[in-house]
RNA sequence: GCGGGCAUAGCUCAGUUGGAUAGAGCGCUGGCCUCCGAAGCCAGAGGCCGCAGGUUCGACUCCUGCUGCUCGCGCCA
């Protein structure tokens, strides 16, 4: 399926350069320096500076003449130079055909750019034992709709939940559950995240530690301090002593953070009573360490078990991992999300060494402070990829290089995309750096998905939010709106308001670049007006009731008919959405399919609202040919909003 | 300390890879339900695009410096 609008470019393209003499291979060029016009100026522009300089000529004389080549073509209604710009307008007929009767199949904003190509996509990726918390969102909803839109691109699509299924946290469930779990709970999720939760504070040898090193670092602290003063005093220039205060100050403040609860001595008027408070502290800490550390070990021991084949733990791990993936399902159901594998660190545990050993081929490993790290050139200050602990065991870059290997054997894939937030960069950067230097060229297939954080979640109580309750709590509030609206069957009631809640969730993350961060808040995301979700939906329901009072749009109409400003908009609106597709999947950035998807739903609430006013603009009027025509064009809104909607991950009710 | 990111309307954010008069949602002001769905529509007010330079036909966009916030930085993932 062409899309329309790139069509249209080609076509403009191709006259310029054949008007002005250019080889054919600058079309692509030419087409990059398109834009979309304000509306007033017509529906596609091309600015002629480059051309201008390709061509050796004045960019306005361009302009110009490429109008000229325009004239006799029935695909524009209209093209006039504007200065240097060539502004087009597309012929309602040209538009129409190319659109209208396409946007009603079920195939619209489908295409094969990906024939024959497969990407994998890897997301989601939670740890066993914990809960799928808000933090996940992100990761499922983005790679969610990055695999949906690949799928549509014609990509054979592989959707990889990389499950944290091995590793100390398992350790601590097993010996938690031991002293906190509830026998008769064992297969419940939510009891064990609560088990892990107490085995985690039981096994912090973090905190004490942190707590006994503060006097050392009061110490060093108050040492800095004080040559800072010195400077201070002694600062020859205003620019020097505005430094130096600076310096006073975050030492101070940093001082300060070292206070800890019950500890009310301010270090800056009397560090000596200060320092002592910080002593005492330190030293009622040292119990608090000893058994944090008796409680560490004890999980590392049963994660040894594991590692030896000890039959009794495996058979426990078995039982808590399957436990919590059968709680992951339950949610991923909710928001629609599905993937092809579920896989997980533990079955990767067999070929590390071998991956250690490859690497060790090539490009080589060092030793540093007694920890095995991969030979490579660093920048100044930046940490080496440690391949290996000094007690020698692997890391979870060991097990990327191993997966990344993996999946390049099994799936000749064409990109490798991994859905991880922004934060973890490095990783990412020294992950292909390494594969690289390991000789493998098909590393600049893998590429890191990144996205931004999301602040302002409340995390109650310092306890993780379940993504669970999240969801609820906006179903909670469709379910209110819906209630009062008393226009949904009471039978499909449940399904419609999981839709609308989840819907607005899902909408809102993917509503901005997926780079950007974004504050969450409870009010804006519990208030669905404006663009949102449902804001989507409840179009779609409103085209859909249209479509119901009809019975259906007919199978055949003139779309001469189609006259109205407010129609064109929303034919214009229908036109982008194919590219939309196209351009979401190639930038792995949903957002621009959002706002393709904002886009027609704005234009369609328009024009269905224009009805209230003047009856002549309603869909279902008396001129039975009009009324053929505009039930086309709302069948067409219905059907594209629908899959813009199931690609983004979001439901589309018939009624809300 | 080193490295990355961000700074645009009262608030939350877009800004099509350097193009025309900087947009949207919320909030605010005013209008529209004898109903094709008011979760909607229309109109309006609201801007030193953090500050200072530079690059060029043209800068919110690229470069340099500064200020402020934020994230990351060896044996966790």
């Amino acid at each position: 399926m062409a899309a329309p609008i790139e069509a249209f470019r080609q076509a403009l393209a191709q006259s310029a350069a054949r008007g002005l003499e250019l080889p054919e291979d600058l079309i692509p060029e030419i087409v990059s320096q398109m834009r979309t016009p304000d509306p007033g100026h017509g529906d596609l522009a091309l600015p002629c500076f480059t051309l201008g300089k390709r061509a050796k000529k004045n960019p306005t004389d361009v302009a110009k003449q490429v109008v000229s080549y325009l004239a006799d073509d029935p695909r524009w209604s209209a093209a006039s130079a504007a200065g240097p710009y060539v502004n087009v307008r597309f012929s309602d007929e040209a538009l129409k055909a190319a659109v209208v009767r396409a946007a009603r199949e079920p195939t619209y904003g489908t295409n094969t750019v990906g024939q024959g190509r497969t990407t994998v996509i890897d997301f989601s990726a939670p740890n066993i034992a914990k809960p799928l918390a808000f933090h996940h969102l992100r990761s499922t909803v983005i790679g969610g709709a990055i695999a949906r839109i690949h799928a549509a691109c014609g990509y054979r699509t592989v959707g990889i939940n990389y499950l944290g299924d091995w590793g100390k946290q398992f350790g601590l469930l097993a010996t938690g559950f031991k002293r906190h779990g509830d026998p008769a709970r064992r297969h419940d999720a939510k009891h064990l995240v609560e088990v892990y939760v107490k085995a985690n504070q039981d096994a912090d040898t973090a905190t004490p530690r942190a707590i006994m090193d503060r006097p050392a670092e009061a110490r060093a602290l108050a040492e800095r301090l004080k040559e800072a003063k010195v400077a201070l005093a002694s600062a020859a220039t205003a620019d020097e002593g505005k430094r130096s205060a600076k310096t006073v100050k975050s030492l101070e403040s940093k001082l300060r953070t070292l206070r800890g609860v019950g500890e009310n001595e301010d270090p800056t008027t009397d560090f000596d009573a200060f320092l002592s408070a910080l002593e005492a502290a330190a030293l009622a800490a040292r119990p608090a360490l000893e058994s944090a550390e008796a409680y560490d070990r004890e999980a590392r021991l049963f994660l040894k078990r594991l590692e030896d084949g000890d039959e009794d733990a495996l058979a426990e791990w078995r039982e808590f991992r399957s436990t919590s993936i059968a709680e992951f399902e339950r949610v991923y159901a909710r928001m629609g999300i599905a993937f092809t594998y579920w896989e997980g660190e533990a079955s990767y545990q067999s070929v590390l060494e071998e991956t250690v050993q490859k690497v060790r081929m090539r490009p080589g490993t060092e030793m540093s402070e007694g920890a095995e790290i991969v030979a490579l050139p660093r920048k100044p200050n930046e940490a080496p990829v440690l391949l290996k602990t000094r007690d020698g065991t692997t890391l979870y870059i060991t097990r990327d290089i191993a997966t990344a290997i993996d999946r390049y054997e099994r799936f000749q894939f064409d990109r490798s995309l991994y859905v991880v937030g922004e934060a973890q960069s490095l990783h990412f950067e020294q992950l292909f750096r390494t594969l690289t230097a390991m000789g493998f060229d098909w590393v600049d297939r893998c590429q890191h998905v990144k996205f931004g954080r999301v602040h302002g979640m409340s995390t109650r109580r310092g306890q993780v939010v379940f993504l669970d309750e999240v969801l609820d709590e906006a179903v909670a509030k469709a379910r209110e709106i819906c209630e009062a609206s008393a226009r949904v069957d009471p039978g499909v009631l449940d399904d419609v308001v999981e839709s609308i809640g989840i819907g607005a969730i899902v909408f809102g993350d993917l509503r901005n670049p997926r780079a950007s961060d974004y504050r969450f808040d409870w009010a804006e995301v519990l208030d669905f007006s404006g663009h949102t979700g449902p804001y989507v939906q409840y179009t779609h329901a409103r085209a859909c009731s249209i479509l119901r009072k009809a019975e259906g749009a007919p199978d055949e109409a003139d779309l001469d008919r189609l006259t109205l400003d407010e129609e064109r908009a929303l034919i214009l609106a229908l036109a982008r959405y194919p590219d939309a597709v196209i351009d979401s999947c190639n930038a792995c950035e949903p957002s621009l399919l959002t706002r393709a998807v904002i886009e027609i739903a704005g234009a369609a609430a328009h024009y269905l609202t224009a009805g209230n006013k003047d009856r002549n603009k309603r869909v279902l009027t008396d001129d039975d040919a009009v009324r053929a025509a505009r039930l086309q064009l709302v069948d067409a809104l219905r059907q594209t909003l629908a899959s813009g909607l199931a690609l983004l991950g979001l439901k589309a009710p018939e009624s809300m």
